[in-house]
DNA sequence: GCCGTTTTCGGCCCGACTGTTTTCAGTCG
């Protein structure tokens, strides 16, 4: 998972309820236990504080699943960097068995029986084992088996991670349109992550409703860019693609495809919570439909058909797929009480675009062009500053002939508008990167950091504030810095970042580079909360680029954002509005 | 280990696929 968490330190904590969980496991003792740590290490990452303020504060029972001995083994760790629960676990559960678990096919009890009996403790030795035949002599264990660990390992070797949401998304519709032309589908979709629109993947799930599985199933394992197959059954088959993908795909009847819907689009969280909702009201979900307790083998569900009738069934709303989480939208939804969220079509603009005047690989007029053709009234040419010199930053001859440019274009494709902007660098001591009477000629100025990320919290935080409160700043790009996958955030003060947003006016961006998507989800319902304004853009580098919005207003509207709380979703003028002093 | 409109004990979401089994445990999502 990409580190995305209130703090460094929640996310510690959280890895050390996982060990905990996967550790109990080992162990044989109660699932439910390790279920237990595991739904509190959830809730901890989930956190939009750091846990040591509300520890310190003596409110750690306010989260949920944390009671005295989750809670006692946080206090702990935070008092003096060790579990006693975790130590004791460590002690008594051999030491590498935790890594056995990271091979797909070996779960807790697989790991102890090859523990026990071969006394293996790594990879490269349970490699070794299957390579040499010794694990079939263990029970229950025979030469398939050993073969699929030996396939499971290398693909964990060739994994480096999770895919980000523009491979998953283009995989997903590949195998979607090859589906499409192989076999006769009734209803095809994609669920999952990736109908929820999470930044990174790790799955793509397919659900398709056919009375004839078998063909769609050949079609699917028969897919020319089909690497490895893992499971082919009647109904559920995975394979593996291009860079390690994995692809599972359902079929299910068209009866049960609203139910299957819901199931198949996840999260986990919101679907135990949503089926623990029916079971008070006498009531069972499950991927074929919504039953009467006692009436689900052979009976006629209450509803099936489609997931509204579902929700409806249970006195809900409809929820869409990116706020199904279990962070609050079931009660939102009970209640009638759901945000209306940000589309891609409120967009009437983009604040964030460069060309090859800078960095950008196509020409000022054809990214101008294509925002044009997109729908867009304005849209802001931020070419990079002077100090970004790995990216050719505009020294002052060169703003002046890029805004003869814009201004030719201006005249020619009126109304619709141009703006003359620059992503200014925010440098190490805290300065904009242009003096205010050079800034002062820019109709737009978006300040970002891309230098000395391993500064403090406090002086990365003071950077950005000071810049949130220069009265020329109009909105701070990519705030966080993560890319994901590849870089964490630097260490910043949101909570102070947003505070002087709101407190000035300044916009904060919803990058939509599916390598930032930042601000965070999280950190857009912080925003939000807080009554800031936000601006999503696409940062774009190239005319196929400006197309990246949707992945920021996805990440919006995981945020709980509204239109009303997004800049661009309004005419110029509220977008150059004056700032508060 | 946690939790409560089936409340302080007895549940905890639910089902498909695989590989090894003569009926199911383990794993996964």
């Amino acid at each position: 998972m990409p580190r995305e968490y209130a703090s460094e330190e929640n996310a510690r904590v959280a890895d050390l309820l996982d060990e905990i969980g996967d550790l109990l496991e080992l162990k044989g003792e109660n699932v439910f236990r390790a279920v237990t740590y595991r739904a509190a290490a959830r809730e901890i990452r989930d956190l939009r504080e750091p846990i040591r303020t509300i520890y310190e504060a003596g409110h750690l029972a306010t989260i949920p699943k944390v009671g005295t001995s989750v809670g006692e083994a946080i206090a702990q760790y935070l008092q003096g960097g060790k579990a006693r629960r975790h130590e004791e676990l460590k002690a008594a559960v051999p030491e590498g068995l935790l890594t056995l678990l990271r091979v797909k096919g070996v779960g807790p009890a697989t790991a102890r029986s090859i523990h026990q009996h071969l006394r293996i403790t790594t990879i490269d030795e349970l490699e070794q084992a299957a390579k040499s035949g010794r694990l079939r002599e263990l029970p229950k264990i025979q030469a398939k088996t050993e073969e699929n660990i030996l396939k499971s390992i290398a693909s964990l070797r060739q994994r480096t991670g999770r895919s980000l949401i523009d491979y998953a998304r283009t995989a997903a519709d590949r195998m979607v349109a090859h589906l499409r032309e192989a076999a006769d589908v009734r209803e095809l979709s994609v669920c999952g992550s990736v109908r929820r629109w999470k930044e990174t993947i790790g799955d793509v799930d397919l659900l398709v409703a056919s009375d004839t599985a078998a063909p769609i199933m050949a079609a699917f394992t028969g897919a020319a860019n089909v690497d490895r197959i893992l499971a082919q059954g009647d109904t559920k088959s995975s394979v593996i693609v291009e860079r390690g993908l994995q692809i599972d795909l359902r079929v299910v009847p068209a009866a049960s495809w609203g139910a299957a819907l819901l199931y198949f689009t996840g999260s986990k969280e919101h679907n135990v919570r949503l089926r623990g909702y029916a079971l008070r009201k006498k009531l069972l979900l499950n991927e074929y439909g919504l039953y009467r307790v006692g009436e689900e083998k052979g009976g006629v569900p209450v509803a099936s058909r489609t997931e509204e009738d579902i929700y409806q069934a249970l006195g809900m709303d409809w929820i869409p797929p990116e706020l199904r989480e279990d962070h609050g939208e079931i009660d939102a939804a009970l209640a009638h009480a759901l945000p209306a969220l940000v589309t891609v079509d409120d967009l009437k603009g983009d604040l964030h675009v460069h060309s090859d005047w800078t960095d950008g690989r196509d020409t000022l007029a054809a990214m101008v062009r294509r925002a044009r053709d997109k729908g867009y009234a304005y849209v802001a040419m931020t070419d990079h500053s002077v100090g970004l010199g790995m990216t050719n930053g505009l020294n002052l001859e060169r703003i002046a002939k890029r805004s003869k440019e814009i201004a030719k274009l201006n005249q020619e494709l009126a109304p619709f508008r141009v703006l003359v902007g620059t992503e200014v660098e925010i440098r190490a001591d805290g300065r904009l990167d242009y003096p205010d009477d050079v800034l002062a000629g820019f109709e737009i100025v978006t300040a970002s950091i891309h230098s000395a990320f391993n500064q403090p919290r406090e002086q990365i935080t003071q950077r950005l504030v000071g810049a949130i409160r220069h009265p020329l700043v109009t909105a701070i790009s990519h705030p966080t810095g993560r890319l994901l996958e590849r870089r964490d955030p630097y260490d910043v003060d949101l909570d102070a970042v947003i505070d002087a947003a709101v407190a000035t006016g300044t916009r904060l961006e919803v990058n939509g580079g599916p390598e930032r998507l930042d601000l965070p989800d999280w950190a857009v319902r912080k925003a939000v909360e807080k009554g800031a304004t936000l601006v999503i853009d696409s940062d774009a580098h190239a005319v196929e680029e400006l197309e990246w919005t949707v992945y920021g207003t996805a990440t919006a509207r995981r945020g709980w954002a509204t239109a009303d709380r997004v800049g661009n979703t309004r005419g110029l003028d509220a977008v150059l509005a004056r700032k508060v002093r």
